[in-house]
RNA sequence: GCCCUUGUAGCUCAGCUGGUAGAGCAAUUGAUUUGUAAUCAAUAGGUCCGCGGUUCGAAUCCGUGCGGGGGCACCA
């Protein structure tokens, strides 16, 4: 006589047992209709699961995340099912959901083609038309292995073997096609509806390690609807109209090419883009009390064989040999350079916080695949800075760089920013003592910036314990840029230290800090969050001056030298096109305002303004446009 | 690095089953003098990614190297 409780409070008395679907035809006849799974004292079951005993069910519908998360684990199986119904012989191994997704795992020697992927989807159209039960048993360990192998599922048998012992191995059956699987699932193969796509084919090893055989990976994507399935189509079409590889070259901002795979040729615009940057930081930092400093980029191997880095890193970094045999490498951090310069000369505890920055371009071979237009390189400038600093100082530094991080990040259009904090690694260097000691300062100072935060345990360096801060962008993708770390290693390895106020010398803590990252990625990101409509400021080209016709490319031409002296970047395009032709030009290259003269204009010695992305026509006098404009064109520094 | 896929003019792309290449835009020249997202015409432009092979003949087929793309692994 289970008594049923439901989630507004309500109980329902039945006098035997009862599944899921009972349940919700009791509740409602749209319910039961829209029912997908249900969770019985917060564990998730089959409608089909029957209950005994006093309860709290909840019902879930595809508006329900854990309704959607079934629709797609359910498309997954149904990809495994039409897969091996068309291709007879290909192994199945997980088959997980993802977010927006699911993908599914198969060991077949021949690869799937992107013809095959139209084939299986009509073969899972015609599963779901089928509408096979879905029934749930539970196997006897031993019998599920010694099943799975000898109908040929290898990897299967081999999941089996690690469930561990007391656990239920439990077999969903669709129609005859069955699969070990924890579950839940819909109560039969029509309950997914057709809101599915397969999207793409690619290699994944089997269980995420490289030593491992290849498998294919099939992703796909699943909806409560047809509206949600093209809403998500859309998501993807908007991401790759702000590709940043694809607005670059619009932009004419760099490019890439063979001859050196992973770094950027820069071209005039992407390059003034770098130094606005660049500039902007440099004030920033210096009024935060930072120090330029530059280190050689190339550097004896003795100096990374004391740091660790020859051990540690070697096979990421680039070395050169000289004609007279000597071996060099070329720096991929800045870290021991700057130690150097930190070692040059005594240091006294009244030098510390000693804070110096570095723009320094490092170099790195990440693997091939690894490449990613300007968001993984080979050849990348870092926002560096390496703080020495007493073991007291942690928190207070710490605190000073999210202050100086979040500050810049706001002025660049960021303020959705998370923050990821990292306690120590299993394996590691320093006594626990220090460690207990620094990963508190640095909790201490996530706290106190109020910023919403994760703790990543174990995550840490090697040598210290570290946040960073991910910031998320215009369409809601997280990007993880600076980084802030305590290091109890490399000032000690390299021998640095100062002179304490009893006149003994001590080792300095060192925080490693990096604001971006990697500029180079951080323009990326920066295109990409603005589709490439960067704030007026950070835009390389500022101003196009447009004629209406030859007659009036003198005033142009004296317009732009006028406002090229006020320090806005300003062009003139005297070429022969007409109005239209060259409005959209540099609409499409994304200049953010377009300035027209034609007879009105030189009549009244003013401008007429047309900005990006608006139709609109505002006239001004040349001196209110210079004097409002100015100002705006500089990086918004206090 | 691994799996799949791809590489043709400055750019975007066409070129079926092998017979030494084509479009649009851009460029150049000329005409046009334009008032808010492509004016018209002519001209020029190519080691079809490199190397090797099969073939009478290769952009096309095969092998290999390099690069790009999508994933996986990596991101110290």
């Amino acid at each position: 006589m289970p008594n049923i409780k439901l989630p507004d409070g309500k109980n329902i008395n039945f006098s035997k047992k009862v599944n899921g679907l009972e349940i919700a035809e009791k509740i409602s006849k749209s319910l039961a209709k829209e029912a997908l799974i249900m969770s019985v004292n917060n564990d998730l079951k089959d409608l089909s699961f029957e209950i005994e005993k006093d309860s709290s069910v909840k019902i879930f519908t595809s508006k329900d995340k854990e309704g959607l998360e079934t629709i797609r684990h359910d498309t997954a199986h149904i990809l495994a099912m039409a897969v091996q119904e068309l291709f007879p012989g290909t192994q199945v191994t997980i088959g997980p959901t993802i977010e927006d997704g699911f993908y599914y795992d198969f060991s077949r020697k021949e690869p799937f083609t992107q013809g095959d992927l139209k084939k299986i989807e009509e073969k899972m159209s015609e599963i779901v038309d089928r509408n096979e039960t879905t029934r749930r048993e539970v196997w006897n360990r031993d019998k599920a292995i010694l099943h799975f192998k000898k109908i040929g599922e290898k990897y299967k048998s081999e999941i089996i073997n690690e469930i561990p012992e007391g656990e239920e191995v439990s077999i969903y059956f669709h129609g005859k096609w069955h699969d070990l699987c924890r579950g839940p699932h819909l109560t039969s193969t029509g309950k997914i509806g057709k809101n599915f796509k397969l999207t793409k084919v690619a290699g994944a090893y089997w269980r995420g390690n490289s030593n491992n055989e290849m498998l294919q990976r099939i992703y796909g994507t699943s909806w409560a609807s047809k509206k949600d399935l093209e809403n998500y189509i859309k998501r993807l079409e908007e991401a790759e109209k702000r590709d940043h590889r694809k607005l670059g070259k619009e932009m004419d901002l760099f490019h890439f090419r063979e001859e050196s795979p992973g770094s950027v040729f820069w071209h005039e615009k992407g390059w003034n883009l770098f130094q606005k940057l660049i500039d902007y930081m440099r004030s920033k930092q210096k009024a935060a009390g930072y120090k330029e400093i530059n280190t050689p980029e190339i550097l004896d191997r003795s100096l990374w064989e004391k740091s660790g880095h020859w051990e540690k890193f070697g096979e990421h970094m680039y070395t050169s040999t000289t004609p007279d045999d000597k071996v060099f490498a070329i720096k991929p951090m800045n870290c021991p350079g700057c130690v150097q310069v930190f070692n040059q000369g005594l240091k006294s505890y009244r030098d510390l916080p000693l804070k110096m920055s570095e723009f320094g371009k490092v170099h790195r071979y990440e693997p091939s695949g690894a490449l990613h237009g300007l968001l993984r390189v080979r050849a990348f400038t870092q926002d560096d800075a390496h703080i020495f600093c007493t073991e007291d100082q942690i928190t207070e530094e710490s605190l000073s760089v999210t202050n100086l991080i979040l500050g810049i990040y706001k002025d660049l259009g960021f303020e959705n920013i998370i923050l990821k904090y990292s306690d120590r690694p299993k394996v590691r260097v320093g006594e626990d003592k220090v460690w207990d000691k620094s990963e508190a300062a640095l909790l201490k100072a996530v706290k106190a910036s109020k910023l919403e935060y994760s703790v990543n345990k174990g995550e840490g360096a090697f040598y210290g314990p570290k946040i960073e801060f991910v910031l998320r962008d215009a369409i809601g993708r997280d990007w993880q840029c600076g980084t802030l770390q305590v290091d109890l290693n490399l000032p000690e390895r390299l021998g640095a230290s100062y002179v304490d106020k009893d006149g003994s010398k001590k080792v300095p803590v060192m925080l490693h800090r990096a604001l971006f990252g990697s500029l180079e990625r951080f323009i990326g990101i920066l295109i990409e969050n603005y589709s490439g409509k960067l704030p007026f400021w950070l835009s390389p080209l500022q101003v196009m001056v447009i004629p209406v016709s030859d007659d009036f490319n003198d005033y142009a031409e004296k317009i732009n030298k006028k406002i090229s002296d006020t320090g806005i970047t300003s062009e003139v395009d005297l070429k022969n096109h007409n109005l239209n032709y060259k409005i959209r030009e540099h609409s499409m290259s994304k200049v953010p305002l377009l300035l027209i003269c034609g007879k009105k204009e030189v009549d009244s010695n003013s401008v007429t303004i047309r900005r990006l992305d608006s139709n609109k026509q505002e006239n001004m006098e040349l001196k209110t446009f210079l004097k409002k404009f100015a100002d705006l064109s500089k990086a918004p520094l206090n």
